[in-house]
RNA sequence: GUGGACGUAGCUCAGUUGGUUAGAGCGCCGGGUUGUGGCCCCGGAGGUCGGGGGUUCGAGUCCCCUCGUUCACCCCA
């Protein structure tokens, strides 16, 4: 295969899991999975691909992703489609669709799986990633916002993850950020001369972008650019201060940045992200916020949201970054070596029986010597090989070995599936 | 979409001012042990030097184009 240029190779921005990377981001997904249901959320599956206009509608025709980074495509009826770029407006058009604020509310929701996004990959960007998040669908209470926040903290100290910000923000409701952003945009003409190109053509556009600039001379320019916090009227103000208060309270530091702007529209009131050190340019891992408007956008009754997502890659990348090895790969309890002048039909009676009592095993498939077997089973990591040969079976016994000790034993076949399990219970017990 | 860096065996890389059979380590396969892993020794397989074009007597080495990877911008998980 390396005499021909290869035909066909994963499309740009996306890859391969492989064992054992792919195991340790089982076991990452798992940890995930328990701290979400630990905390009354329930797992929900919503398409790959949904209408192009949910995406439209949600996240806001002048966002980057709407504008131009979505997979969209016309099946063959006509219908517009898209490959999901988030997971929020899916699992609010289905909380809306199958009604299920019939269920009780708050409806506590979490999701896990692939999006995508048409963007030129770099380090934690790539064009197919992973999410792993939640929704609480139905109530305005802070308290909640505070929970959805710290389901990503509490993630973090599972894993032994350190040196991240919980950064926090509010950007008002409907009748307070528009007024906010008039006022910015007021004042970002004042200052148009001193920004870059960029920056103004942001003023325009979308004014809070501009926050996000990080040449020196526009955040000089904006240095007394007016600050939301002091916009927000009594009930966003009263709703934030309330939700910061909740974070003290469940033990969690933060940092109130009132120039923390996210991407879509549909955000209100609170807002946030953890960001990591060391992660390269992308080094938010998980963000979200509130989004009160979002089921009325979607044509359901007006229902109040929350919710977060958490990047999958961007987490592995902490948890490497950081030198934590949470979930070791899978180690094969047994391998069943045949040994010359052995029956093979024997072997395979023997696994078998072994993988019968739930013990994993495997054996030679590759009709190799026992030398070659006793090496494959060193680098399957198995903790014990069973040698059956000709001497073996004529006295009716197997040898076992421990590969970590080397050392070996006979135990007659009838006492077989009891040592197994004694020494597998042995070796787990001491790590 | 824009900019930079890089593309030599499965992996990590060497390859002198262009010089003619392209190397190493690791990995893989086999042997050294008539039935035994990890260490050691020996042998083997594996590369049209990303692809195409050009300069040259001659190019992995120089030039152009192209594809890919990567980092950054933009933006976001």
């Amino acid at each position: 295969m390396s005499d021909l240029a290869l035909k066909y190779k994963a499309p740009r921005g996306t890859s391969d899991l492989v064992y054992p990377e792919s195991e340790k981001v089982e076991g990452i997904l798992r940890v995930a999975a328990a701290e979400l249901e630990l905390r009354g959320y329930r797992r929900i599956s919503t398409p790959i691909i949904e209408n192009t206009d949910l995406f439209r509608r949600s996240i806001g025709e002048a966002t980057d992703i709407v504008a131009k980074e979505m997979y969209t495509f016309e099946d063959q009826g006509g219908e517009s489609l898209t490959l999901r770029p988030e997971g929020t407006a899916p699992v609010v058009r289905a909380y809306l669709e199958r009604s299920l604020h019939a269920r009780g509310l708050p409806q506590k929701l979490y999701y896990l799986g692939p999006m995508f996004r048409r963007e030129r990959p770099q380090a934690g960007r790539y064009r197919q990633f992973h999410q792993i998040g939640a929704e609480a669908i139905g109530s305005p209470d802070p308290f909640i916002d505070a929970e959805i926040i710290s389901i990503s903290e509490a993630l973090f100290a599972r894993l032994g993850l350190r040196g991240y910000e919980l950064v926090v923000n509010s950007v008002g409701c409907r009748e307070c950020r528009p007024s906010y952003v008039r006022m910015l945009s007021s004042f970002l003409e004042g200052v148009s001369q001193q920004l870059c190109d960029e920056c103004r053509r942001r003023s325009r556009e979308n004014p809070l972008r501009t926050f996000d600039c990080k040449k020196e001379s526009c955040r000089q320019a904006l240095e007394s650019a007016p600050a939301i916090g002091e916009q927000l009227c009594p009930a966003c103000r009263e709703h934030f201060t309330a939700t910061c208060g909740h974070l003290d309270r469940l033990g969690i530091r933060f940092r109130v940045d009132e120039r923390m702007v996210r991407g879509l529209d549909y955000y209100t009131n609170t807002t946030f992200e953890f960001q990591f050190e060391g992660l390269g340019a992308q080094n938010t891992v998980s963000g979200g916020g509130r989004y009160d408007y979002l089921a009325e956008q979607l044509g359901g009754p007006a229902t109040p949201g929350v919710g977060f997502s958490l990047g999958i890659e961007r987490l592995l990348m902490a948890v490497d970054a950081q030198g934590l090895d949470p979930f070791p790969g899978l180690r094969l309890d047994v391998f069943v070596a045949g040994a010359p002048g052995a029956d093979r039909g024997r072997v395979l009676d023997i696994m078998t029986a072994v993988r019968n009592a739930g013990i994993s095993a495997d054996s030679d498939f590759m009709e190799r010597g026992l030398k070659a077997q006793m090496k494959q089973a060193d680098r399957l990591d198995a903790r014990l090989v069973l040698i059956v040969g000709k001497d073996e079976l004529e006295r009716g016994e197997v040898t076992f070995r421990d590969l970590d000790q080397s050392r070996q034993w006979q135990v007659s076949l009838s006492m077989m599936m009891s040592e197994l399990r004694d020494f597998l219970e042995g070796v787990k017990r001491d790590g």
